[in-house]
DNA sequence: TCTACCATGTAATCTGTTACATGATTGC
DNA sequence: GCAATCATGTAACAGATTACATGGTAGA
């Protein structure tokens, strides 16, 4: 479980609690990790059952009380045995806006169009957010550092690519304006 | 499931059995897209069961025999429903090389340069396939050329940035020679 | 008034990974 | 001789998503 580990890194930082720890990975690490709130939540309870983590209720005025969960000895030997261990896994990768963009071809160019141009707005705002997070990064450990201007360099080649797309596709459109229907299959390998 | 409209879409171009599929999106996808065979054979024989697909067994000298899929007109209907209605689903990523990046803080220089020294002939290999991919591409289908422009581009933003970070760490460890141990952890946000 | 955000949790379901199973051929 | 590639499949397990469940506050 990868997220067990990611999860005792970010404890090494700070103490936190689950809703913080799925903004945080979503807010410095989004273009590397996606989570769910439905994997936090369990994973913490285990955690703290196998000693990893210990708990502390901190209660609030005017909102839910929090479950602030600290690093234990035992937690830090298990984290640094996986970081010192383990042959790499795979990369696990799945995005439906590239898996339909494949197959724009079968379908209109106008909706193509417009679905690029919603990612594009979606990573101009994505950008803007990285781009905040290199500023406040800028003093700290250097790998945290590197990954978020990592997000930045990400960010804006994929905006690049989505303009070039966006203007491609257009000029396509008008070189086959007048004809209708799908282009012609290429040969797949 | 993404895995049965990706297949549906692919054998749009040409039938395939489940071998090839694997290696075509490995080949022509991998940076978007990565799959198991574990995958593929279940969601054929149930996209058999469905009437999506046909087949047809392929007998062989000297290898084992295929089973050539083709999709059928009820697949084509599925196919393009899935095309052109849904909204978006989140993007599933996990990268278990970037997840230990951020962590190398915690453990020695050393094996941190090590590890991106792997990743960087890793992705040397990858950058001359998607290389190839891409003058395969040239006069296709342009949907799917630009998803090859896309690969290329990614690959060498990131090769870029993984020798960036091989600097920057060596130049740290140079500065910090004599000193051992962590750097001074950051206040998180 | 309605949406978004804060904050936790569980259960059902869906997906993905790994190991087991088999076995021939090609190239180093 | 050994590793890789071709080629299919299943079963057990691990991991991820969604919906259900609850409920207050802040801002548009």
């Amino acid at each position: 479980m990868s997220v067990k580990y990611a999860i005792l890194g970010l404890l090494h930082y700070k103490d936190m609690h689950g809703y913080k720890i799925k903004k945080h990975i979503e807010q410095n690490f989004g273009h590397m990790w996606t989570i769910n709130h439905g994997q936090i939540y369990p994973a913490l309870k285990k955690m703290e059952d196998e000693g990893l983590v210990t708990v502390t209720r901190v209660d609030q005025e005017g909102r839910p009380s929090r479950k602030v969960y600290s690093i234990s000895e035992k937690g830090m030997h298990t984290f640094r045995s996986w970081l010192e261990s383990d042959p790499e896994k795979n990369m696990l990768l799945r995005d439906p806006f590239l898996t339909r963009f494949v197959f724009f071809g079968f379908g209109s160019k106008e909706r193509a169009l417009e679905i690029i141009g919603e990612q594009i707005k979606l990573y101009e705002k994505y950008l803007k957010k990285r781009q905040d997070n290199l500023v406040r990064w800028q003093r700290q450990d250097i790998y945290v550092r590197l990954i978020a201007e990592l997000g930045v360099r990400l960010n804006e080649m994929f905006l690049s690519w989505l303009r070039y797309a966006y203007h491609e596709i257009s000029k396509d459109m008008e070189k086959t304006r007048g004809e209708q229907g799908q282009q012609a299959l290429g040969g797949l390998t």
